[in-house]
DNA sequence: AATCGCATCAACCGCATCAAT
DNA sequence: CATTGATGCGGTTGATGCGAT
């Protein structure tokens, strides 16, 4: 007997969500949390799938999402992680929390592959006096790692609020006017509105394009509804649990680099060191499914660690990373 | 103005993984 | 241990927009 669909497929409607669908589903995920992605098309009415639900919700409704286009910062973060993770966008965009896996998914295949495979095109000639391969790549294995250290080191920075108290603690209390969707992008630690600016965005296009223009109704019901409804607690709540998660899946990588490093010998040895975990925001991970012995221990070196380091010179070692030497390991 | 081709991106599909039973 | 169901992930598709001819 093989397993039946996600989804009665009988009705179910595809294609293009519709601003009202996303007020719908908006509402609903205000109210009742993301998650139980199965009971959300039962209980809003949606004539959609449940995939269908929690995609539209991850990859556009989901508040702290960031649009248009990438900054080069973000356009070599995505090539060396590239080179790095391969295609494990998902692992990606742990890196870049404000970009879904898609986003970075679609960037790289629309704009970043072609860019890489010109610029290849014109190394051509130098790689084919390429040296000794095997101590080459060893180079660039090294020198993976080092990036992976190096980037697990800023998320986990971040984590622990050591430069941005606001990224991984939105302010609950804040009351966030309807206005505040007009503010401008990089005002930080509004990740509802963000959100906000997401629908708001989305329904003006749609009221623009809309010939009943005049029935503004919903458009302002919804943004009514945003207003009250934006300021509660249980939003913050989930934007916590967004970057938490985010921010774990970003030590992970790290987490898991450590066991598969362990025969491997490296600049930086964590069990050198050795101090008391101390930070609750430290202690946030442990509210993870995962056994806390495995986390709070690698835990406990990576914060003394990052403290003992304070520079933040993973940025500057990443991207100091010529492009050519990043890409060398696609081709 | 028409249409053709290309680029972009939201959404879908199928498989993998994990947890519950 | 096997089965089932929910969710996550990556590859792919298709609608749409836009520039070139």
């Amino acid at each position: 007997m093989g397993r039946p669909p996600c989804c009665d497929k009988i009705g179910i409607k595809k294609g293009p969500w519709t601003p009202e669908e996303d007020i719908i589903l908006v509402s609903y995920i205000q109210e009742h949390g993301p998650g139980n992605w199965r009971s959300v098309p039962t209980n809003t009415g949606l004539m959609r799938c449940s995939k269908s639900c929690r995609l539209r919700w991850t990859n556009y409704l989901r508040p702290g999402i960031k649009r248009g286009n990438f900054t080069d910062h973000e356009e070599k973060m995505i090539i060396h992680l590239q080179a790095l993770l391969g295609n494990r966008w998902a692992a990606i965009a742990s890196y870049l929390p404000q970009r879904t896996d898609n986003d970075i998914k679609n960037y790289w295949n629309t704009h970043l592959k072609k860019k890489l495979k010109k610029m290849q095109n014109g190394n051509e000639d130098d790689h084919d006096k390429g040296g000794n391969s095997f101590s080459q790549s060893k180079g660039q294995w090294e020198r993976r790692l080092q990036t992976d250290i190096h980037m697990a080191k800023q998320a986990l920075c971040e984590a622990l609020s050591l430069d941005k108290p606001s990224h991984i603690l939105p302010e609950i209390t804040n009351n966030y006017p309807a206005t505040k969707a007009t503010t401008t992008p990089n005002q930080t630690s509004s990740l509802y509105a963000s959100s906000t600016e997401n629908i708001a965005r989305l329904l003006e296009n749609w009221m623009k394009k809309s010939p009943n223009s005049g029935e503004t109704n919903s458009g302002n019901s919804f943004s009514n509804n945003m207003v009250t409804t934006g300021s509660s607690s249980s939003e913050g709540a989930q934007s916590t649990l967004t970057c938490t998660q985010q921010d774990h899946h970003a030590l992970d990588s790290l987490l898991s680099f450590k066991s598969f490093n362990s025969g491997y010998s490296q600049s930086v040895s964590f069990e050198e060191n050795n101090t008391n975990l101390t930070s609750a925001d430290a202690g946030n991970f442990q509210d993870e499914s995962k056994p806390s012995m495995d986390t709070q221990a690698p835990l406990m070196f990576l914060e003394k660690w990052l403290f003992d380091d304070g520079a933040n010179q993973c940025h500057e070692d990443l991207l100091n990373m010529s492009l050519e030497e990043s890409t060398s390991v696609l081709f």
